[in-house]
DNA sequence: GATAAAAGTATACAGTGTATACTTGGAGGT
DNA sequence: ACCTCCAAGTATACACTGTATACTTTTATC
């Protein structure tokens, strides 16, 4: 009688839910626990009986981002791909979901990583070091991946070059490289950056264990 | 007789100047127009004759820091540094500011780049064209900086590596790279970076255009 | 059906950015 | 010297935030 589909009673996944379509309609600034509960129906309060504070509720939300990314390569490529494309391949993932939704990009530092972001990082050392990485090799490249991921993505958000031509316009050399800055502004700053990276590791690859 | 001893006036220096300070000993988090104003001994609403709002004031206040980082080398320097070793300066210097005052970080990819920020990119554009890069490879060297150096800012500052391997402990690959995860926590992100980087460059410029 | 725990509510507080309207002190012109 | 005017600073108020505390309602268990 009193079957699962009475009320849909609030629950962690519940509320993860509605957060993240909150955040993709308006923005991570825009998730407050009085707009959250609201479009769930609920009282403020209600909330805490399931996040312990504002903290950890993004940072599970963050988690159902990086989730939702679906960042990994599917199954049936695991093995097919080679690290590098498997690499590039994870990495723009990432990054056309963070240029999706920029306004995650402040909170990347601040929160820690959950299960999601977990799986992805066991995922990459999985990879690499089935391609011969040594584990500690695997591991700085991850990083370096991950630097790559999110130094281009904050550029890529913020560099407007507009602004930046009309406010340097006193710069000599920043009006030279005028041409040069647009279309550097219109690449994908995340290409430019993983080609670096891994034509390096692929050196280091070569060049002995 | 009223020399300018008087009072000390507001200005928008002395704002900043305040606002830096109030930053650097409680983060950024912690500057509001009240407590601002108060440190100030003046009230609130008297910083919007000098700043719109907090955007603009957290712009100019970022402008300063960078100000204060000062991260191009010294004048004697400019002409002898190669340009690896200077781009290297630069990117060390900053990185060097940004995790001393970690709180910056959120606010890099959100705010627009001022005249502190804008004469650093002139001067590296100046650099690196004159050891040979073209005004585009420039251009794209200076923003993959500026990847790596947010980057490793975000991870250095965000991996405790504690965190990592406690709650990582269900994933395998994880848990056997665990030793070399919390060597690479140690190390310093940003050589790590910085050096793939500079490698990839070195290669770029030798061959070609 | 009684009891205890869990889930949700009500109210309140201290803090935020900032809009609007006011007061005040000093500079310029006559 | 006085008047005028304007810029600088003030006072008050509003809508919003996270969250502590105490209450009520629902749900599950024996």
């Amino acid at each position: 009688m009193n079957s699962q589909v009475k009320k849909q009673t609030l629950s962690q996944p519940v509320i993860i839910s509605a957060g993240l379509s909150l955040i993709a309609d308006d923005g991570v600034a825009a998730l407050s626990f009085r707009r959250l509960s609201q479009k769930l129906g609920v009282t403020p309060m209600a909330l805490y009986r399931h996040f312990d504070n504002k903290q950890q509720l993004l940072a599970a939300l963050l988690d159902g981002f990086i989730r939702q990314a679906d960042v990994l390569p599917p199954a049936k490529q695991h093995q097919q791909l080679s690290w590098d494309l498997w690499l590039h391949h994870v990495a723009s993932r990432m990054y056309r979901a963070l240029l999706e939704q920029p306004s995650w990009l402040p909170l990347l530092g601040q929160l820690p990583l959950q299960n999601s972001g977990l799986s992805v990082l066991n995922a990459c050392l999985q990879k690499l070091t089935a391609a011969g990485f040594s584990s500690q090799q695997s591991v700085e490249a991850f990083f370096a991946m991950l630097q790559v991921l999110f130094g281009a993505a904050i550029i890529q958000q913020q560099l407007s070059l507009p602004a930046l031509l009309v406010e340097g316009e006193d710069f000599s050399e920043i009006s030279k490289a005028a041409e040069a800055l647009l279309v550097a502004t219109k690449l994908q700053q995340i290409d430019l950056g993983m080609d670096l990276l891994i034509q390096g590791l692929k050196h280091q690859l070569a060049s002995g264990s």
